[in-house]
DNA sequence: CGCGCGCTCGGG
DNA sequence: CCGAGCGCGCGA
């Protein structure tokens, strides 16, 4: 026998087939150990057949045989060709989204443990350790050897075991997150909107179902009574969520519900546990995946169901190659399996939208919210007139008001500002200086914490000059306000108020989210002022107002998708605010109070927006009407990467004149950030009618030279 | 003349 | 990707 196998070697200058001699029954997917060059390689087996063309004496054995079953199944196999094919990646890097790293790299093993069972009664005699041990197995059954040994000594389990009141075993020990957990079988009640949604799912012949529902419309329960549903018919469930939802409390509802059957799949565990998990999952054992944008490639078979839920959320594109949209992979394992693709979100992107309400996708609309409750008012604050009145403090009049009354009360607040660090940028009042990186083209932030500048793109962090290094002034101007400024006007504003800051800088650490959010659920904060993240699915009974600090700056941004994103984030927002039995309020600042999202935000008006957005980008032949492309070279060397963007810039400039009523706009340029971690970043930018071209330019984008790398990204999230 | 580094090539 | 093999540049 014959065994094709792909080198687990991520580069595209092996990312070919190689021939071994392979004992008979070798299945497609297994992984293998294999002689490659003068060393030794894993490798994945692609196919088997019965001869080689290959000359027989050059060809060598396979040396080893991984696991069995087969780690990677067809339906994995026709999958990684379909993704490599469409995205130019090497086979290897794409099977390796398959398997978990640990068990790539064979660090990790199944965890065996030695435990303690209660046998029988036992004559123990004189030895009174032994007959306390007895005693303490009758009323435990099985535990761990080592407890057992620590409690009463090493002699005693032994002298136990040999008089046969118990044995001593090595077995497996699963280590799986939270699922010590009671399950609870309360039996879960569905609103009239809510089962109308499941038998909607179950009767549409389509493949794609978009719920959108406003925030609290209770999409969660419609995804996990479906899940449920399918599991009874005897299928299995993928249910992806933004990294960001995987909390504690979400995943221990999930454990509640389904007990051992779900298994959690993200980059928080340890790495026995996300073996582990994925191994129950191989092994038929756990019969739901639950995580975040990876977990779309959960070892299961016959699906019945995927869901993704907040549709509209960026991190469902990868950011490393391959660059998959999580979408297409869904799509892809649904079609083969026959499964339903359930997309959820209260503001679906314009992409998606656009074809459910094409038809393309069974578009279920939830209105009414579980609570009943109506959603926040949205007052808007009008930030031109607080300048204009002498209010320079970053809260307006009306937000003042309305913390104070919310602090009188003991309710809750929470601030939000997408900008995190003291202030944005610091200048130099006498020549105008700007601190910035040295190693990126951009401004460094200054954080009064730490009294030093850091660098928001690679991280560095800097001395904070005592006098402008440029001309030695020392009167430095703080320009634009961060949430750790927005934390200092509040303290010098509200000095009994207690106040918790969310950003990247409070939550380092494994649990670093967790914490704050919980230590703001348990009320042990007043207010909580927070950047991106906050705007998430927690719930907080008693915040009753939202404050949005500068609903402007993602507005304003030269991105086709600011808009959207704008429309997406306050609703968001505006959603943490009455989750409970107050009524909510939202203070929303703008400088431009009139801008259409805005109008559209404030109104909870979905339609009203996605019409006026669709239109402006129809007109405009911007995404979803075109497809816009970066080809991204970056390199630590200027002239190497000039060189390599030339070779790309000229097949790419004939493949456009050759083509171009395909094209729309076809640019090189360097990119607006010139510099990230060293990097220079050179770019040419294209606006495409169709994928037509989307082949070849991954073709010529393939090229790999030392020292600099180049990527293609479709609809990029930002053009930085 | 010899060694060292950097590039090219092959791997089944 | 990684090591083997080889070419040319420099040092004494």
């Amino acid at each position: 026998m014959i065994a094709e196998v792909i080198v687990d070697i991520a580069s595209s200058e092996v990312d070919r087939i190689f021939e071994y001699e392979c004992d008979e029954g070798l299945r497609p997917g297994a992984r293998v150990k294999v002689p490659f060059g003068n060393t030794y390689t894993a490798g994945f087996v692609i196919s088997t057949k019965e001869k080689s063309e290959y000359p027989v004496e050059k060809l060598k054995k396979i040396a080893y045989v991984y696991d069995e079953p087969p780690a990677v199944n067809e339906e994995c196999l026709l999958l990684t060709k379909k993704i490599a094919r469409r995205y130019m990646a090497p086979m290897a890097s794409v099977l390796r989204l398959f398997i978990p790293a640990e068990m790539r790299t064979g660090k990790v093993h199944e965890r065996l443990l030695r435990y303690a069972s209660y046998e029988r009664d036992v004559d123990t005699g004189r030895a009174k350790k032994q007959a306390e041990c007895l005693a303490f197995l009758k009323t435990y059954k099985k535990v761990e050897a080592r407890v057992v040994e620590e409690k009463f000594g090493v002699s005693a389990l032994k002298g136990l075991a040999e008089k046969g009141g118990c044995t001593v075993r090595k077995e497996k020990f699963v280590r799986s997150p939270y699922l010590n957990l009671p399950k609870n079988d309360r039996p879960h009640i569905l609103t009239e909107e809510q089962e109308r949604a499941i038998e909607s799912i179950s009767a549409s012949s389509k493949r794609v179902h978009l719920l959108h529902g406003v925030t609290g419309s209770g999409k969660t329960e419609i995804y996990l009574t479906y899940i449920g549903k399918m599991l009874e018919e005897g299928k299995n469930a993928i249910f992806l969520v933004p990294e960001i939802s995987l909390t504690p409390q979400m995943l221990s509802q999930l454990r509640a519900r389904f007990g051992e059957a779900v298994a959690i799949l993200h980059s928080g565990l340890s790495p026995g546990e996300r073996f582990d998990e994925w191994w129950r999952l191989r092994s038929g054992e756990a019969r739901i995946a639950v995580g975040a944008r990876s977990a779309v490639f959960a070892p299961l078979e016959n699906l019945g169901v995927i869901v993704i839920d907040e549709e509209h959320d960026s991190s469902y594109v990868s950011e490393s190659t391959p660059r998959y949209k999580t979408f297409d992979v869904a799509l892809a394992r649904a079609n083969y399996n026959g499964a339903k693709l359930i997309l959820g979100s209260a503001t679906p992107s314009v992409e998606t939208f656009l074809q459910a309400k094409e038809g393309k996708f069974n578009l279920i609309t939830l209105t009414k919210r579980i609570n009943q409750r109506p959603m926040p008012t949205i007052t808007v604050a009008d930030m031109r007139q607080e300048v204009k009145h002498g209010n320079p403090s970053p809260f307006s009049i009306v937000l003042q008001e309305e913390i104070e009354s919310c602090l009188r009360e003991k309710k809750q607040a929470i601030l939000f500002l997408n900008r995190r660090g003291y202030s944005q940028t610091v200048i130099c009042q006498e020549c105008g200086y700007v601190a910035e990186c040295e190693s990126c083209d951009v401004p460094l932030t200054y954080h009064a914490e730490e009294n030093c500048l850091k660098c928001h793109y690679c991280g560095a962090r800097y001395k904070m000059p005592v006098a402008c290094p440029n001309c030695g002034g020392v009167r430095i101007r703080y320009g634009g306000t961060g949430t750790q400024r927005v934390v200092s006007e509040l303290k010098k504003k509200y000095p009994e108020a207690r106040i918790l800051r969310m950003d990247n800088d409070t939550t380092s650490g494994k649990e670093g989210h967790y914490k704050i959010l919980k230590a703001f659920a348990d009320r042990e904060a007043d207010i909580l002022v927070g950047t991106q993240m906050i705007a998430k699915g927690h719930d907080f009974p008693a915040v009753t107002l939202v404050g949005i600090l500068d609903a402007d700056m993602s507005l304003h941004f030269s991105d086709y998708r600011s808009g959207e994103r704008t429309f997406q984030l306050i609703t968001q927002v505006a959603g943490r605010s009455g989750r409970a039995e107050e009524a909510g309020k939202v203070v929303l600042q703008t400088y431009s109070p009139t801008n259409y999202i805005l109008r559209y935000a404030i109104d909870y008006d979905y339609l009203g927006f996605f019409n006026y957005e669709q239109k402006l980008r129809k007109a405009t032949s911007f995404p979803p009407f075109t497809k816009i492309v970066r080809v991204m070279v970056t390199g630590e060397k200027e002239d190497e990467t000039v060189e390599v963007l030339k070779e790309i810039y000229f097949p790419l400039e004939k493949l456009v004149k050759e083509h171009p009523e395909e094209v729309f706009f076809f640019q090189k340029m360097k990119s607006p950030i010139k510099r990230i971690q060293n990097k220079f970043r050179y770019q040419v930018l294209m606006r495409l009618k169709s994928d037509l071209l989307l082949p070849h330019i991954y073709e010529i984008c393939a090229v790999r030279k030392r020292n600099v790398l180049v990527y293609v990204e479709e609809n990029p999230n930002n053009l930085s």
